[in-house]
DNA sequence: TTGAAAGCGCTAACAG
DNA sequence: CTGTTAGCGCTTTCAA
């Protein structure tokens, strides 16, 4: 068994809820020596406080749980967002224990994440974009377990990216350039809101500028071996064939995420087009991406911010569980790199 | 405050430690009748144990902390490696605590991350190739935290895996279809012992089959614009040129990651080479990744096995913590995709 | 087949 | 300035 407070309090000759006081910081009432004298024992005895012993006797966990999906590739949790939210606890001194949970199994209530089985937190973070189960929300209300959602758009107690505005942001960028023929790329996909709502807000933009909104969806990458020659696939030759079939091409275009804007980039090479110089392409995404050392023009979802929000929001709800807490709705910030250009 | 044992005790009208006993599985001793009735009361009034009482009373936290680096690019841990972690965790009723610590203040003792700084878990998962201080080594060692390193091949307590024959897998995956003509491909970068030992794989192999080892290194690629047009990258500049200018170009190539092999791919298609039919390429990663569609021939490292691994040898640890664990090397598993071919 | 008592390590309220 | 008392929610041991 590890070093306890008694045995500090023992060293220091002083009783354990006094060296408790002083240890955290609450020991102004105790003399000067004294103080010293407990730190110096915490110190020389290796003292680390039992959380668990403190959450069971304050009631607080002083930890917030992790939920998202195993499915590969939705709702994983990105670097940049894991990161901002364990930088905001740790300020707090708070701590995170994560939690993945299949969706088949969430949609039955035997496999539920031990985190929701088990009282361990006081609060959760939950990055389940697709299909969450009616079924767990209710539960987790139920279980007056304060939770925040993050990258879904509801009602309350979320946070999530405006989606609408990234796609505005991105056409934006290329408008004040005097960009005129602009086309939204994507491919097909998932069905998180975000889809919609970056093509929704490029077609706004143009609308309001009072030009024709176009957008061209292709099938998502599949490998098929073509005349032995794998560098042929289906996608490729659709966007090669559609930059060449054009009578006008576009001057621009604005992609879904990084990966059209990479598959764009690469079919421009076949096709011998020049990126920025004939062509600027400006997509939405996690992070300016990188294509062969080329950095992609983007714009960025604000998941630094999201990460703050979602600690701080959820902080607030976990004071105030019965409060609903208004959606927070956060702006893409545009930053430039090497594949947009004015015309 | 949420349902305690108390009221479900009460609930089902019977003491509190019974109710304990056949909420843990233990209550074979007690009526069928008394069975029912707790784990009824359990039920309708949604209890959830609490887990730090529960540690608190056993010395147990029943659970683990992930120790990791935030630098962007070193040490971050892979989605695969964590799911695979949290399975084998789940599986055995455990959670995983997350940290993540700055290199600057890693070597700070000031700002040791709170799983060290506090008593929290049986036991520390340490993701952190490199440089990790010596001294927090040391602390671990000294504060008896049962733990083990990922990735890192140390003299004991701790999984990795095989390089050497990481790399002597793709080479004898290209021997085997009849190359003899093999080159290593990889980029300047970090000191990971992957990047010697891989090679070192490569080259053992190739001299123990009697022909020549030759290796390339290219500069990592960096965004350079060249007469306005940002197709041409020093990287990829120097990858076609050193494909040309070959006398006799080899027909098949080995690379240390998959971006290597991304890279080449492009300069290939650029330059008019067809992969595979006119150049194989094996890369050895994370995971079969695909470049534009085409899945690249891999040597895939073994990181559902790492986390499996790492979990029960912690576990062992934990239950003898005074035991070194002797260091355990796994081995990396080729998939055939669509890069390679025989001569 | 069940209940009572003890105690994990810590913090909070109060009394001196 | 310092010590005492009480108890968080749970598990374990022992007695009935």
């Amino acid at each position: 068994m590890a070093v306890t407070l008694k045995e500090v309090a023992q060293h220091a000759q002083i009783s354990i809820p006094a060296a408790s006081l002083i240890l955290n910081g609450k020991g102004k009432t105790y003399s000067k020596d004294t103080n010293e004298r407990v730190h110096e024992a915490a110190r020389t005895l290796g003292y680390r406080p039992n959380l668990a012993a403190r959450a069971a006797r304050s009631g607080k966990f002083n930890a917030v749980g992790l939920l998202m999906s195993d499915h590969p590739c939705s709702s994983r949790i990105s670097p940049q967002l894991l990161q901002s939210i364990l930088e905001t606890l740790t300020a707090r001194d708070m701590h995170l224990t994560v939690s993945q949970v299949s969706d088949e199994k969430l949609t039955d209530l035997k496999f539920l994440p031990k985190v929701l089985q088990q009282h361990m937190v006081d609060g959760m973070l939950i990055n389940y974009t697709h299909d969450f189960p009616e079924q767990v929300t209710e539960l987790i209300h139920e279980s007056m377990l304060p939770a925040i959602w993050m990258n879904t758009p509801l009602a309350s107690d979320c946070v999530y990216p405006d989606e609408i505005h990234s796609g505005q942001l991105a056409t934006q960028y290329l408008l004040d350039r005097g960009h005129r023929k602009i086309t939204y790329i994507e491919f097909d996909g998932s069905e998180h809101y975000s889809r919609t709502d970056r093509r929704v807000g490029y077609e706004t933009k143009m609308q309001d500028t009072g030009l024709h909104a176009n957008h061209a969806t292709f099938p998502t990458y599949y490998p098929k071996q073509v005349n032995d020659d794998p560098m042929s696939y289906q996608t490729h030759e659709q966007m090669c064939r559609w930059l060449k079939s054009l009578k006008k091409r576009p001057t621009a275009i604005v992609t879904y995420s990084p990966w059209e804007a990479q598959a764009m980039m690469y079919a421009a090479a076949l096709c011998g087009i020049s990126v920025p110089k004939e062509l600027s392409i400006v997509a939405i995404g996690d992070d300016v991406f990188s294509f062969m050392g080329t950095s992609i023009t983007s714009a960025v979802l604000p998941l630094e911010e999201m990460g703050q929000s979602a600690v701080s929001l959820l902080l607030r709800k976990i004071a105030s569980p019965a409060r609903k807490i208004r959606a927070r709705k956060l702006k893409s910030t545009l930053v430039e790199a090497q594949t947009a250009r004015a015309v």
